[in-house]
DNA sequence: CTTTAATTTCAGAATATTCTGAAATTAAAG
DNA sequence: CTTTAATTTCAGAATATTCTGAAATTAAAG
């Protein structure tokens, strides 16, 4: 694996990329992009010299992905050194990085809805227009929460069959 | 608008950190609140001087925000400055918002493993381990974006109804 | 206990991003 | 056409983030 692929290129730079986008270091997503396509669990020091990066910045970064439990550590015998892997189903893995994402963020905006609408409560703020704005934003975060739970837990199979049927869904629910 | 309440400060900087978390500069965010919350559109000079940046900063973020579909200018008579407003419908608010980031960065995805893939068939590329794991992705991928366009442009009212259902659908699709 | 391999910590360098303020441009008003 | 208000552009300052390399720490091997 210490040598890519012009392939194997193009995938962790473009996902490296995509971090950016997203509030991720470059780092962290093309360490995360080699572990995914990586046949078996590789240890600091490869991906320090397949990466051309800082031994000690694949320390920080492999924490940051343990941190989102993207990352976790095997072993293999006769090697004291940790070796790390990611998991390969994918909806899985967008799972986890939502439920993360949720903790991390939409649970706070939340929180914060909800004091804003308590405090407005207290002062007997006569602020008619803001309050139905955060109650708006409210209500579609924790709608959006509970529709979350609810599918969220699906198996990979049971995720692409609703995908799958879509539309037909929709139409028999009269949506549409 | 030019003095914020407690409140409306509490919620503008809770907008711009999220911003920033997701890719999005803090003012820009920033800007976006505040004209969620303000009862009519505000010009950039207001703007400037509500969230004490540059002037030339509220004309980058503005171009910025319009860029992603999230604000309109308008005009009011007897003014010739621009005054901009965004939408306050929530749902509608986040669709565009969803719609954007995929024409930016999930279709740009799907084509780079699309090429990825036709790459390693040209060449002959007996790494079957990484074809697996690039189609897999390819998959997510294509499968999430199919069941987008069929719910994402439900109305809201609609969404509401089918995020309130959630258990039921699933349980009559027999999926949980 | 000593040696050595592996890992982590952390100060500061390198880089990238965001923001400011002055100058240039655009365009409405008179 | 001239004046003035409004806006945009852009170089570089300010700031934030990411990354490196050396030093410190941890822990396995002998």
């Amino acid at each position: 694996m210490s040598e890519l692929s012009p392939v194997h290129k193009k995938f962790i730079l473009h996902w490296g990329e995509m971090g950016t986008r997203w509030g991720i270091s470059r780092t962290v997503a093309q360490i995360h992009a080699l572990l995914y396509i990586s046949p078996e669990p590789l240890n600091a020091e490869e991906i320090t010299t397949t990466l051309s990066v800082a031994r000690s910045n694949v320390s920080i970064s492999i924490k940051e992905l343990q941190s989102w439990g993207l990352v976790k550590t095997s072993h293999v015998i006769g090697d004291r050194r940790d070796h790390f892997e990611t998991m390969k189903d994918v909806w899985e893995m967008f799972r986890v990085v939502m439920d993360e994402r949720k903790r991390r963020e939409v649970d706070p905006t939340i929180a914060m809805l909800e004091e804003c609408m308590e405090e407005m409560k207290e002062s007997s703020d006569s602020d008619s227009h803001t309050r139905e704005r955060l109650e708006a934003l409210c209500d579609f975060f924790t709608t959006a929460h509970d529709w979350y739970q609810q599918t969220s837990r699906l198996s990979t199979a049971s995720y692409r069959k609703l995908a799958g049927m879509g539309g037909m869904v929709l139409r028999a629910l009269k949506l549409v």
